[in-house]
DNA sequence: GTGTTTCCGTTGCGTCTGCAACTATACTGA
DNA sequence: TCAGTATAGTTGCAGACGCAACGGAAACAC
């Protein structure tokens, strides 16, 4: 991180909001579930979606290292929220899969998310909101090619 | 990060472009000063706008912690970028002041760093910019209550 | 077939990070 | 004045991350 965003006063401004949100949540969390908060739990949401992906698919859309994938995946065997299964035809890879404790996990989480953002998106017009998405992935596709 | 950047596609954009930028801002530096890119810089930024402030300062402006601040004081004084002097009137705090060596160096990211924004923000329009970083803003402070 | 290249996942290593505990200093109120 | 509290910075520790190197498997060349 930095350097520019700290330059750029529209970038400087994703780098705290996502700071600051991720405080939030965690903050929200039970003692219990709070070492279930963190980095993993993307991956869960991205299961919810697409289930039985690879995990440098998983890598990809999280624009994280597949190594950390790997480590994450790890965790989440371990906690039974997802699993590991060999790909019939490729036997490189591993199909990842999301297990019912690993749905219910999330589910118990969507509320809490719901809440912040609902207080980060109050008296702001849906249609302002609109425009700064497409502005994001407009310049994160600019970047991309 | 991630749960709810997971399921908020705005709030994904802002981490994806983050990490996005910062790789981008990698690549195109020199090998000789790769080390100095990093989360670093952001301090240098800050100094290079307003010196003379205490580590707790620089900690609340980048929203890292204060233990974070130090070590990355420790590197950038070893590299001759910035000073450690003792305040006068507290002894506990100490104030930050950049050196020549850290104002070239800051001199030479800002180029790099307006030639990637330049591509980021291309065929967007001003207005719309505008309207982004407002939004941004104001789910920043509406959380930050 | 054999050799080369490409891709998937894993592991080792170093860096960045936050939290908690600590020291030293400043402030506050009886 | 003195006890209690708050604050600035440091350090130990563990978690998350990326990069580079590796092994196994596929794809493609010839």
């Amino acid at each position: 991180m930095s350097t520019i965003t700290s330059i750029d006063p529209l970038l400087l401004l994703t780098i705290r909001l996502g700071r600051l949100v991720t405080n939030k949540m965690h903050q929200q969390l039970g003692k219990e579930d709070q070492h279930l908060m963190g980095p993993h739990m993307g991956i869960i949401a991205d299961l919810c979606q697409q289930d039985g992906v690879r995990q440098q698919d998983l890598a990809t859309s999280s624009l994280k290292d597949k190594a950390t994938i790997t480590r994450s995946v790890n965790f989440l065997e371990q906690e039974g929220l997802v699993m590991r299964t060999p790909d019939p035809t490729d036997r490189r890879t591993k199909r990842i899969y999301i297990t019912s404790k690993g749905r219910q996990v999330y589910q118990k989480m969507l509320p809490l998310g719901h809440t912040i953002l609902a207080q980060a998106k109050q008296e702001i017009e849906a249609e302002e909101l609109a425009i700064c998405q497409r502005v994001l992935q407009q310049m994160y596709n600019n970047l991309n090619q």
